[in-house]
DNA sequence: GTAACTTCTCAGGACCCTCTGAAACGGGCG
DNA sequence: CGCCCGTTTCAGAGGGTCCTGAGAAGTTAC
């Protein structure tokens, strides 16, 4: 069993954990993609190409494909439609470029499927895998809900709200990712690297100044004239944890 | 069996000890490090290149593997996308300069792999490789948790949290990798070169004295004005142990 | 097109950590 | 008692980590 320490995965509803396969032809980016999925006690396979894809796919019958729009031998709308005839209710989450052909994207996701723009940051694709998921009713809920909860700070990562002690906190985007990231794993010290590597774009190679910055900004959000729940630890990283024990 | 003293392995959830794969083209380090794990208890080769590594891992189906990022044939990221088609599961630790290629690093190890840069200290790669095969699911629990016990002392590696007694006690990065390698050894008399090969970087030259003083800030932080944990052997070294027995 | 917002860089400064050197301590032994 | 050695403690320099404010560049919303 692959799951993450204090948080069970989503499972099928057969209690075997869910399939997620990557398509991409950068064999460095699979890898990431990989890596990342595989952490959240998914089972995931990846391909290289569109004929690999579906010849991955109809072994694997996966619950979700992330799947490249630019490929070698062909674009992700042929490997989409193929996919379908294979198993008609797989969802897809799309990676493409920021200023690609994004129109003719949000038409094809209208549907059930979802898109990510390059760079995106690994949380971001796993949280939208999760939603896919999730919404088509794939995945059965081990945990009680969409809902992240830490002492009385409590994070709806559908609705993107975010509570403490009943009182609502404005995040801007990346404080959001941030504080998910934080909230995914409460009392465990997290390394600047750690953080810049999940909560950032996995190719960002900025210094971990940017994350104290952010820290400070969730600082004044989140435990602003409150009890702190978020700790240096100088030398090591940052760490979330309830206010009292 | 090599078990520690007082400390149960780590092990597979067949009962078999755990297997880690050490590459680095460095033998002296290689070796260095293969002591260090083997004396976890667990079942460690060691390979100099990526060719040897892999064919070794075919062999060994190791659980983790620590993986030099420079080799003479090969980079590291061959060598982890080889690795996951022999075994898809297994985790990695790169071990890499601190100028190198971090940031590809960074990506790379955003899954559930991890990194450490030269140098380090042989209690750090030992708990990272702990680390990660916990997070991985892969080795069964037989200690209870993240936490170590010695009488009322108690450290919980992953909040870095310590307390004695139930009261929090406050360290700075070289004390807590100092305790933590006390506690790990505890009612064995540890001598300075030992505790300095451990917790300092392994080729720290620095001369003995930083033990001492460290020794003696750990007592005033750990021992004030309690019955004292840490004793002096004279000519020997120092031992942690329980206040009563 | 403008205004508001978000993201990130830069620089100053406070504070803490680490290690050095030197002096004080204290047991063992002649 | 007085010396030697290993150990402990003190004081402080230097270096590093971390926090914050101000502001530039880019993005989004209207």
């Amino acid at each position: 069993m692959n799951t993450r320490s204090g948080r069970p995965a989503l499972t099928r509803p057969d209690g075997t954990p869910l399939r997620v396969l990557v398509v991409d032809d950068d064999p460095d980016l699979a890898e990431v993609l990989c890596g990342a999925l595989r952490y959240e006690g998914w089972q995931v396979r990846t391909a290289g190409d569109g004929a690999a894809a579906l010849a991955e796919a109809r072994e694997l019958m996966p619950d979700a494909v992330v799947l490249d729009v630019m490929l070698p031998d062909t674009d992700g709308f042929a490997v989409l439609r193929s996919l379908h005839t294979v198993k008609p209710d797989v969802c897809v989450l799309f990676l493409t470029a920021r200023d690609a052909v994004e129109d003719r994207i949000a038409g094809i996701t209208a549907g059930g499927d979802d898109y990510v723009t390059k760079p995106f940051s690994l949380e971001e694709v796993v949280a939208r895998v999760r939603g896919l998921l999730r919404r088509a009713g794939m995945a059965r809920q081990l945990e009680e809900g969409p809902q992240l909860v830490v002492g009385d700070l409590v994070m709806d990562e559908d609705s993107h709200e975010v509570t403490r002690g009943g009182e609502l906190i404005e995040l801007s985007p990346t404080e959001f990712e941030l504080l998910r990231f934080l909230m995914r794993n409460p009392r465990r010290v997290l390394s600047k690297t750690q953080i810049l590597d999940r909560v950032w774009s996995y190719d960002f190679g900025g210094r971990a100044h940017v994350v104290e910055l952010y820290i400070s900004y969730l600082r004044k959000k989140v435990d602003a004239g409150r009890e702190p729940m978020i700790h240096t630890v100088r030398g090591a990283g940052y760490v979330l944890k309830p206010v009292s024990p």
